[in-house]
DNA sequence: TGTACATCAGTGAACGCGCGTTCACTGATGTAC
DNA sequence: TGTACATCAGTGAACGCGCGTTCACTGATGTAC
């Protein structure tokens, strides 16, 4: 009997186990959350540790336990929105179509995403060009590399067969600086999505357009 | 005998007149300068007052005789970037040819402003993304402003007589888009200016060469 | 031209505050027996 | 299962520092007569 109340009392209190370690977890989390609630404001390098803190609901020097720096959670929440962006590239990617569907289907993608993790693209967007040291430059290196694979894809359209690299890396290059416009308008602009994505489309339509008429002289 | 004298050392010690209100400029042009250097590094949002009075060479204190705050000094600053941007402008529109030199000749313009005035076009690009309060906001506006310029005079070229006011726009956009890529590649890579300049020529060129396909369907 | 007074850019002391970081600690969770 | 000890996430006091801002001041430049 006195087990079995110990037991209920326990499943009500602590509805899981709660391991030490999946504490720590929780509260690493928090400190992330934090930083990525605060950063829309004033930007990463304008945070201080203290207040991460204070929003994750911890003191000041239990920070240390879970980043040794504010650089190294800047880190920690470069990756974390990174594998949001590139969740966004694979479904994406794995919408195989003719190019005018593919372009609507791409944006109406990047339109679900950004919406779906404002605080991930507001940090990318905002601390790939504003940001600094380590920060900025692991943005920088996954972009490129999102270039480099969306150069690949394109690749694989048959209108686009007798492309050399050189020229559908322009294309994807092209193609990612527009997209990251849209973000950005996204993002400034809380409605007027609909306007935003068609405005996204017509940019993408016409350098499509200028696909067969082009001629690759150095 | 004593007059000359008088006349000689004044006009040795101090080669210029040097009103009081003449001293206070430049104290305020040494103000706005400080603060351009140091805002690369670290982003407007990241300098104290006291640090930029220092580099300027005077008291904190000092600092409230010019600017009522920070924030004003970065209005200030916006005022000045923005000045370096409007004379490359129209440096640029002055220069009436074909679409292909016109392609060459505006990104000739643009790489040259950059590197005349770095400092003011790495202000100018950081804060536009990365930036809080009415810096962003200033920048934000001559950008638009900027876009529908541009959108006017594409409308003078004949291979764009018939395009729509809308349709132009978006022509314009694009081009700002990528210019302004440009501006960030120029910054962020001291040396290779001749290969970013040719992807910059490049990238307009497939742009425009969807224009003769273009139908403007909403 | 010379004198007496006004202006005001720049000075330097002082303030209270939030910052990052150190340190010894607490007490719940985990482990060994 | 019960006990004794280890681990370690989180605490709270304390530190020295640079911050923005106030205030009374200084002394060179400017102005009136």
């Amino acid at each position: 009997m006195g087990d079995t109340a110990e037991a209920i009392t326990l499943s009500v209190v602590t509805t899981e186990p709660v391991s030490r370690q999946e504490r720590k977890q929780r509260t690493r989390q928090a400190l992330l959350d934090a930083a990525l609630d605060l950063v829309a404001e004033r930007g990463f390098s304008g945070l201080s540790l203290r207040e991460v803190a204070k929003q994750a609901g911890i003191v000041p020097t239990a920070f240390y336990r879970h980043f040794a720096s504010m650089d190294e959670l800047g880190v920690a929440l470069v990756e974390e929105s990174m594998r949001t962006l590139r969740t966004m590239i694979r479904s994406a990617r794995t919408r195989p179509s003719a190019y005018n569907d593919m372009i609507r289907s791409s944006v109406r993608v990047l339109r679900e995403h950004v919406r779906a993790h404002e605080d991930h693209f507001h940090f990318l967007t905002r601390e790939r060009y504003g940001g600094t040291g380590p920060v900025r430059q692991a943005i920088g290196f996954e972009l490129k590399l999102f270039v480099s694979e969306l150069a690949v894809d394109l690749a694989r359209f048959d209108f686009l067969r007798d492309w050399s690299t050189e020229d559908l890396h322009l294309l994807a290059d092209l193609i990612v600086t527009t997209m990251l416009t849209t973000v950005l308008e996204l993002l400034e602009t809380p409605s007027r999505d609909d306007e935003i994505v068609r405005t996204a489309e017509r940019r993408l339509r016409l350098i499509f357009l200028g696909v067969p008429n082009w001629r690759s002289v150095p």
